[in-house]
DNA sequence: GACGCGTGGCC
DNA sequence: TGGCCAAGCGT
Protein backbone atom coordinates (compact mmCIF):
# COMPACT_ATOMS: atom_id res chain seq x y z
CA UNK A 1 0.00 0.00 0.00
CA UNK A 2 1.49 3.39 -0.72
CA UNK A 3 1.03 6.41 -0.05
CA UNK A 4 -1.19 8.23 -3.09
CA UNK A 5 -3.46 4.81 -2.89
CA UNK A 6 -4.39 5.35 0.72
CA UNK A 7 -5.00 8.95 0.70
CA UNK A 8 -6.29 8.85 -2.53
CA UNK A 9 -9.33 6.09 -1.44
CA UNK A 10 -9.60 7.84 2.01
CA UNK A 11 -10.39 10.94 -0.21
CA UNK A 12 -12.88 9.26 -2.20
CA UNK A 13 -14.84 8.27 0.85
CA UNK A 14 -14.57 11.03 3.07
CA UNK A 15 -13.92 14.15 1.47
CA UNK A 16 -15.37 17.16 2.69
CA UNK A 17 -18.69 18.41 1.05
CA UNK A 18 -17.69 22.54 0.16
CA UNK A 19 -19.50 24.35 -2.15
CA UNK A 20 -16.09 25.19 -4.03
CA UNK A 21 -16.19 21.40 -4.60
CA UNK A 22 -19.12 21.31 -6.46
CA UNK A 23 -17.02 23.36 -9.58
CA UNK A 24 -13.83 23.53 -11.91
CA UNK A 25 -14.65 27.27 -12.48
CA UNK A 26 -11.40 28.46 -11.63
CA UNK A 27 -12.78 31.87 -10.33
CA UNK A 28 -14.31 30.26 -7.97
CA UNK A 29 -11.65 27.77 -6.77
CA UNK A 30 -9.68 30.99 -7.11
CA UNK A 31 -11.95 32.58 -4.50
CA UNK A 32 -11.83 30.11 -2.48
CA UNK A 33 -7.99 29.62 -1.91
CA UNK A 34 -7.44 33.27 -1.34
CA UNK A 35 -10.09 33.24 1.21
CA UNK A 36 -8.52 30.18 3.12
CA UNK A 37 -5.17 31.39 2.74
CA UNK A 38 -4.23 30.87 6.75
CA UNK A 39 -7.88 30.85 7.49
CA UNK A 40 -10.13 27.69 8.73
CA UNK A 41 -12.39 26.35 6.41
CA UNK A 42 -15.42 27.41 9.27
CA UNK A 43 -14.27 30.67 9.52
CA UNK A 44 -14.28 31.29 5.45
CA UNK A 45 -17.37 29.62 4.49
CA UNK A 46 -19.88 32.13 5.06
CA UNK A 47 -17.41 34.92 3.20
CA UNK A 48 -17.30 32.71 0.23
CA UNK A 49 -20.48 32.07 0.08
CA UNK A 50 -21.45 36.00 0.30
CA UNK A 51 -18.82 36.44 -2.11
CA UNK A 52 -20.72 34.08 -4.57
CA UNK A 53 -23.82 35.61 -4.24
CA UNK A 54 -22.61 39.02 -4.24
CA UNK A 55 -20.46 38.32 -7.17
CA UNK A 56 -21.27 35.73 -9.91
CA UNK A 57 -18.28 36.35 -12.08
CA UNK A 58 -14.76 37.93 -12.13
CA UNK A 59 -16.45 40.91 -14.17
CA UNK A 60 -18.73 41.23 -11.38
CA UNK A 61 -15.79 41.74 -9.06
CA UNK A 62 -13.91 43.54 -11.54
CA UNK A 63 -16.98 46.34 -11.43
CA UNK A 64 -17.08 46.81 -7.88
CA UNK A 65 -15.29 49.42 -5.92
CA UNK A 66 -12.38 48.37 -3.73
CA UNK A 67 -14.31 49.59 -1.02
CA UNK A 68 -17.21 47.26 -1.72
CA UNK A 69 -14.99 44.66 -1.83
CA UNK A 70 -13.02 45.47 1.99
CA UNK A 71 -16.83 45.99 3.32
CA UNK A 72 -17.29 42.04 2.53
CA UNK A 73 -14.15 41.04 3.54
CA UNK A 74 -14.37 42.49 7.03
CA UNK A 75 -13.91 40.72 10.19
CA UNK A 76 -11.87 38.15 8.00
CA UNK A 77 -8.86 40.09 8.23
CA UNK A 78 -5.47 40.08 6.26
CA UNK A 79 -6.93 42.42 4.08
CA UNK A 80 -4.43 42.84 1.61
CA UNK A 81 -6.04 39.38 0.41
CA UNK A 82 -8.97 41.26 -0.72
CA UNK A 83 -7.08 44.45 -2.29
CA UNK A 84 -4.77 41.92 -4.11
CA UNK A 85 -8.10 40.02 -5.41
CA UNK A 86 -10.22 42.81 -6.49
CA UNK A 87 -6.82 44.51 -7.90
CA UNK A 88 -5.99 41.22 -9.84
CA UNK A 89 -10.13 40.52 -10.62
CA UNK A 90 -9.82 44.07 -12.86
CA UNK A 91 -6.32 42.97 -14.04
CA UNK A 92 -7.98 39.54 -16.04
CA UNK A 93 -11.24 41.63 -16.60
CA UNK A 94 -8.91 44.39 -18.45
CA UNK A 95 -5.40 42.81 -19.91
CA UNK A 96 -6.40 38.76 -19.73
CA UNK A 97 -9.50 39.68 -21.78
CA UNK A 98 -11.76 38.11 -18.50
CA UNK A 99 -9.77 34.49 -19.39
CA UNK A 100 -8.61 33.42 -16.29
CA UNK A 101 -4.88 31.95 -16.32
CA UNK A 102 -4.90 28.13 -15.75
CA UNK A 103 -1.21 27.15 -15.78
CA UNK A 104 0.93 27.30 -12.72
CA UNK A 105 3.16 29.34 -14.49
CA UNK A 106 0.74 32.26 -15.55
CA UNK A 107 -1.30 31.67 -12.21
CA UNK A 108 2.00 32.98 -10.33
CA UNK A 109 2.52 36.15 -11.90
CA UNK A 110 -0.61 37.30 -10.23
CA UNK A 111 -1.12 39.31 -7.28
CA UNK A 112 -1.81 37.40 -4.43
CA UNK A 113 -1.24 34.48 -6.30
CA UNK A 114 1.82 32.42 -5.07
CA UNK A 115 3.02 28.93 -5.05
CA UNK A 116 0.48 27.60 -2.92
CA UNK A 117 -2.31 28.90 -4.57
CA UNK A 118 -1.43 28.29 -8.29
CA UNK A 119 -0.39 25.02 -8.17
CA UNK A 120 -3.31 24.52 -5.91
CA UNK A 121 -5.54 26.20 -8.81
CA UNK A 122 -3.39 24.41 -11.65
CA UNK A 123 -3.68 21.24 -10.00
CA UNK A 124 -7.23 21.23 -9.75
CA UNK A 125 -8.54 23.40 -12.69
CA UNK A 126 -5.92 22.43 -15.46
CA UNK A 127 -4.64 18.47 -14.02
CA UNK A 128 -1.06 20.25 -13.92
CA UNK A 129 0.89 17.78 -11.65
CA UNK A 130 2.72 20.76 -8.60
CA UNK A 131 2.36 19.96 -5.30
CA UNK A 132 0.53 22.32 -3.22
CA UNK A 133 3.09 22.99 -0.51
CA UNK A 134 0.87 24.42 2.45
CA UNK A 135 0.52 24.26 6.42
CA UNK A 136 -0.56 20.88 5.91
CA UNK A 137 1.70 19.35 3.63
CA UNK A 138 3.90 20.06 5.55
CA UNK A 139 2.84 18.48 8.78
CA UNK A 140 1.52 15.23 6.88
CA UNK A 141 4.81 15.13 4.71
CA UNK A 142 6.98 15.70 7.59
CA UNK A 143 5.03 13.16 9.63
CA UNK A 144 4.96 10.92 7.49
CA UNK A 145 8.41 10.72 6.14
CA UNK A 146 9.97 11.70 9.48
CA UNK A 147 11.16 15.32 8.37
CA UNK A 148 12.68 17.22 10.78
CA UNK A 149 13.86 20.22 8.87
CA UNK A 150 12.61 23.49 10.49
CA UNK A 151 9.54 24.25 8.21
CA UNK A 152 9.85 28.37 9.59
CA UNK A 153 12.84 28.25 7.09
CA UNK A 154 12.13 29.00 3.42
CA UNK A 155 14.74 26.61 1.65
CA UNK A 156 12.77 23.90 3.33
CA UNK A 157 10.15 24.72 1.38
CA UNK A 158 12.06 23.57 -1.57
CA UNK A 159 12.46 19.72 -0.41
CA UNK A 160 9.17 19.91 0.41
CA UNK A 161 8.10 20.85 -2.91
CA UNK A 162 11.04 18.45 -4.49
CA UNK A 163 9.15 15.58 -3.13
CA UNK A 164 5.88 16.13 -3.73
CA UNK A 165 6.83 16.79 -7.59
CA UNK A 166 8.01 13.21 -6.84
CA UNK A 167 4.93 11.15 -5.40
CA UNK A 168 1.85 13.89 -6.41
CA UNK A 169 -0.44 11.60 -8.39
CA UNK A 170 -0.22 12.05 -12.31
CA UNK A 171 -4.04 11.20 -12.95
CA UNK A 172 -5.49 12.80 -9.81
CA UNK A 173 -3.09 15.88 -8.98
CA UNK A 174 -6.34 17.92 -7.86
CA UNK A 175 -7.75 15.27 -5.80
CA UNK A 176 -4.02 13.99 -4.37
CA UNK A 177 -3.26 17.91 -3.39
CA UNK A 178 -7.04 18.51 -1.60
CA UNK A 179 -6.43 15.08 -0.19
CA UNK A 180 -3.35 15.74 1.95
CA UNK A 181 -4.74 19.52 3.25
CA UNK A 182 -8.29 17.29 3.95
CA UNK A 183 -6.50 14.55 5.86
CA UNK A 184 -4.03 17.42 7.55
CA UNK A 185 -6.93 19.81 8.44
CA UNK A 186 -8.62 16.49 9.86
CA UNK A 187 -6.66 13.40 11.53
CA UNK A 188 -3.10 14.73 10.95
CA UNK A 189 -3.94 17.74 12.99
CA UNK A 190 -0.87 19.46 15.06
CA UNK A 191 -2.47 18.68 18.51
CA UNK A 192 -4.46 15.44 19.15
CA UNK A 193 -3.68 13.84 15.89
CA UNK A 194 -6.12 11.19 15.17
CA UNK A 195 -3.56 8.30 14.28
CA UNK A 196 -5.90 5.34 15.14
CA UNK A 197 -8.15 5.75 12.79
CA UNK A 198 -5.93 7.63 10.22
CA UNK A 199 -5.34 5.69 7.07
CA UNK A 200 -1.99 6.06 6.74
CA UNK A 201 -0.99 4.87 10.37
CA UNK A 202 0.50 1.45 8.98
CA UNK A 203 3.24 3.22 7.23
CA UNK A 204 3.87 6.50 8.72
CA UNK A 205 7.10 7.26 9.97
CA UNK A 206 6.41 9.59 12.56
CA UNK A 207 3.86 7.33 14.62
CA UNK A 208 6.78 4.59 14.05
CA UNK A 209 9.48 6.54 15.64
CA UNK A 210 6.58 7.78 18.48
CA UNK A 211 7.44 11.38 17.30
CA UNK A 212 4.31 12.32 15.70
CA UNK A 213 4.27 15.68 18.66
CA UNK A 214 7.60 16.26 17.56
CA UNK A 215 6.56 16.90 13.79
CA UNK A 216 6.85 19.38 12.04
CA UNK A 217 9.83 21.01 13.51
CA UNK A 218 9.11 25.08 13.48
CA UNK A 219 11.48 27.42 14.96
CA UNK A 220 10.90 30.74 14.26
CA UNK A 221 8.56 32.38 16.42
CA UNK A 222 6.72 36.01 15.44
CA UNK A 223 7.87 38.94 17.69
CA UNK A 224 4.71 40.61 19.60
CA UNK A 225 5.11 44.03 19.50
CA UNK A 226 2.32 46.84 21.72
CA UNK A 227 0.88 49.67 20.50
CA UNK A 228 -1.53 51.93 22.20
CA UNK A 229 -4.37 53.40 20.45
CA UNK A 230 -6.43 55.91 21.25
CA UNK A 231 -9.67 56.44 19.08
CA UNK A 232 -11.59 59.71 19.07
CA UNK A 233 -15.41 59.39 19.08
CA UNK A 234 -16.64 62.78 17.37
CA UNK A 235 -20.80 62.81 17.01
CA UNK A 236 -22.73 65.25 15.82
CA UNK A 237 -26.40 64.95 14.94
CA UNK A 238 -26.62 61.52 13.05
CA UNK A 239 -22.92 61.31 11.95
CA UNK A 240 -19.91 60.15 13.46
CA UNK A 241 -15.84 60.72 12.55
CA UNK A 242 -14.54 58.23 10.33
CA UNK A 243 -10.77 58.29 8.78
CA UNK A 244 -9.26 56.25 6.04
CA UNK A 245 -6.48 54.09 6.97
CA UNK A 246 -3.41 54.41 4.24
CA UNK A 247 0.46 53.72 4.72
CA UNK A 248 1.94 50.50 5.12
CA UNK A 249 0.12 49.60 8.82
CA UNK A 250 -2.56 47.58 9.64
CA UNK A 251 -5.92 47.58 8.15
CA UNK A 252 -4.95 49.82 5.02
CA UNK A 253 -7.93 51.33 3.42
CA UNK A 254 -10.17 50.45 6.30
CA UNK A 255 -12.24 53.14 8.45
CA UNK A 256 -11.60 54.31 11.76
CA UNK A 257 -12.24 57.16 14.49
CA UNK A 258 -9.41 59.68 14.29
CA UNK A 259 -6.21 57.84 16.01
CA UNK A 260 -3.84 59.62 18.60
CA UNK A 261 -0.99 56.61 18.91
CA UNK A 262 1.34 57.01 21.84
CA UNK A 263 4.75 54.76 22.77
CA UNK A 264 3.36 54.05 25.74
CA UNK A 265 0.25 53.38 28.03
CA UNK A 266 0.82 55.95 30.80
CA UNK A 267 -0.38 59.37 28.55
CA UNK A 268 2.27 61.98 29.88
CA UNK A 269 0.20 65.16 31.69
CA UNK A 270 -2.59 63.04 30.85
CA UNK A 271 -3.36 64.77 27.37
CA UNK A 272 -4.26 62.77 24.09
CA UNK A 273 -4.64 65.45 21.31
CA UNK A 274 -2.27 68.00 23.43
CA UNK A 275 -4.22 70.85 22.64
CA UNK A 276 -6.60 73.18 25.10
CA UNK A 277 -9.78 70.63 23.25
CA UNK A 278 -8.43 67.40 26.04
CA UNK A 279 -10.40 69.15 28.71
CA UNK A 280 -13.25 68.41 26.41
CA UNK A 281 -12.43 65.26 26.11
CA UNK A 282 -14.22 61.99 28.25
CA UNK A 283 -12.97 58.76 28.50
CA UNK A 284 -15.72 55.98 27.13
CA UNK A 285 -14.24 52.49 27.29
CA UNK A 286 -10.70 50.29 26.81
CA UNK A 287 -9.68 46.76 25.92
CA UNK A 288 -6.99 44.82 24.46
CA UNK A 289 -7.28 43.85 21.03
CA UNK A 290 -4.72 41.05 19.93
CA UNK A 291 -3.13 40.23 16.23
CA UNK A 292 -0.88 37.75 15.13
CA UNK A 293 2.00 40.30 15.90
CA UNK A 294 0.67 43.21 18.08
CA UNK A 295 -0.98 43.55 21.04
CA UNK A 296 -3.37 46.50 20.50
CA UNK A 297 -4.43 48.44 24.17
CA UNK A 298 -7.27 50.80 22.47
CA UNK A 299 -8.91 53.29 24.27
CA UNK A 300 -11.93 55.51 23.03
CA UNK A 301 -12.31 59.22 24.12
CA UNK A 302 -15.77 61.11 23.30
CA UNK A 303 -14.31 64.49 22.01
CA UNK A 304 -17.31 67.05 22.59
CA UNK A 305 -16.89 69.51 20.60
CA UNK A 306 -19.19 72.46 18.39
CA UNK A 307 -19.93 72.18 14.44
CA UNK A 308 -17.62 74.80 13.61
CA UNK A 309 -14.50 73.26 16.03
CA UNK A 310 -15.43 69.75 14.25
CA UNK A 311 -14.88 71.16 10.73
CA UNK A 312 -11.61 72.95 11.88
CA UNK A 313 -10.17 69.40 13.28
CA UNK A 314 -11.50 67.82 10.56
CA UNK A 315 -8.48 69.12 8.21
CA UNK A 316 -6.14 68.40 10.83
CA UNK A 317 -6.97 64.73 11.10
CA UNK A 318 -8.33 64.07 8.17
CA UNK A 319 -11.42 62.50 8.86
CA UNK A 320 -15.10 62.74 7.35
CA UNK A 321 -18.54 62.93 8.63
CA UNK A 322 -20.12 60.03 8.59
CA UNK A 323 -24.17 59.29 8.75
CA UNK A 324 -24.96 55.75 10.59
CA UNK A 325 -27.20 55.01 8.05
CA UNK A 326 -24.05 54.84 5.58
CA UNK A 327 -21.46 53.14 8.14
CA UNK A 328 -22.69 49.70 6.33
CA UNK A 329 -20.72 50.69 3.63
CA UNK A 330 -17.81 51.38 5.26
CA UNK A 331 -15.35 48.67 5.79
CA UNK A 332 -14.63 48.45 9.49
CA UNK A 333 -11.76 46.82 11.70
CA UNK A 334 -12.57 44.25 14.12
CA UNK A 335 -12.34 46.47 17.49
CA UNK A 336 -14.64 49.74 15.06
CA UNK A 337 -16.76 47.12 14.53
CA UNK A 338 -17.30 46.18 17.53
CA UNK A 339 -17.53 49.86 19.72
CA UNK A 340 -20.51 50.66 17.00
CA UNK A 341 -22.39 47.88 17.48
CA UNK A 342 -22.30 48.23 21.27
CA UNK A 343 -23.21 51.59 21.81
CA UNK A 344 -25.13 52.82 18.35
CA UNK A 345 -26.31 50.04 16.51
CA UNK A 346 -28.24 48.18 19.37
C1' DG B 1 15.54 35.89 4.09
C1' DA B 2 13.12 38.31 7.50
C1' DC B 3 9.32 40.65 8.50
C1' DG B 4 4.49 42.62 8.40
C1' DC B 5 -0.08 41.45 7.91
C1' DG B 6 -6.19 39.71 11.24
C1' DT B 7 -9.14 36.98 13.40
C1' DG B 8 -11.02 33.17 15.98
C1' DG B 9 -10.64 28.80 18.29
C1' DC B 10 -8.35 25.56 21.03
C1' DC B 11 -6.56 23.86 25.56
C1' DT C 1 -4.61 32.21 30.64
C1' DG C 2 -1.61 33.11 26.94
C1' DG C 3 0.54 30.88 23.36
C1' DC C 4 -0.12 28.43 19.32
C1' DC C 5 -2.20 27.48 15.20
C1' DA C 6 -5.10 27.99 10.39
C1' DA C 7 -5.58 25.99 2.56
C1' DG C 8 0.45 32.32 2.43
C1' DC C 9 1.83 36.40 0.17
C1' DG C 10 4.31 40.78 -0.82
C1' DT C 11 8.11 43.42 0.05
Amino acid sequence: MNFNYLILSYFDKNKRDLPWRDTIDPFRIWLSEIILQQTRVDQGMKFYNNFIQEFDTIFDLAKADEQKVLKLWQGLGYYSRARNLHFTAQHIATELNGVFPSNFTDLKKLKGVGDYTAAAIASIVNKEAVPAVDGNMFRVFARYFNIDDDISSPKTKKIFWDLGMEIIDQKRPGDFNQAVMDLGATICTPKLPKCDICPLNESCEALRLNKVLDLPVKLKKTKISNRFLHFIVIENDDKIALCKRNGNDVWRNLFTFPLVETTTDLLDKGFVLETELDDNLSFISEEKHILSHQNLFIKYWKLNVSLVEINNLAKDLAFEMISFNDIEHYPLPKPIEKFINKYYLD
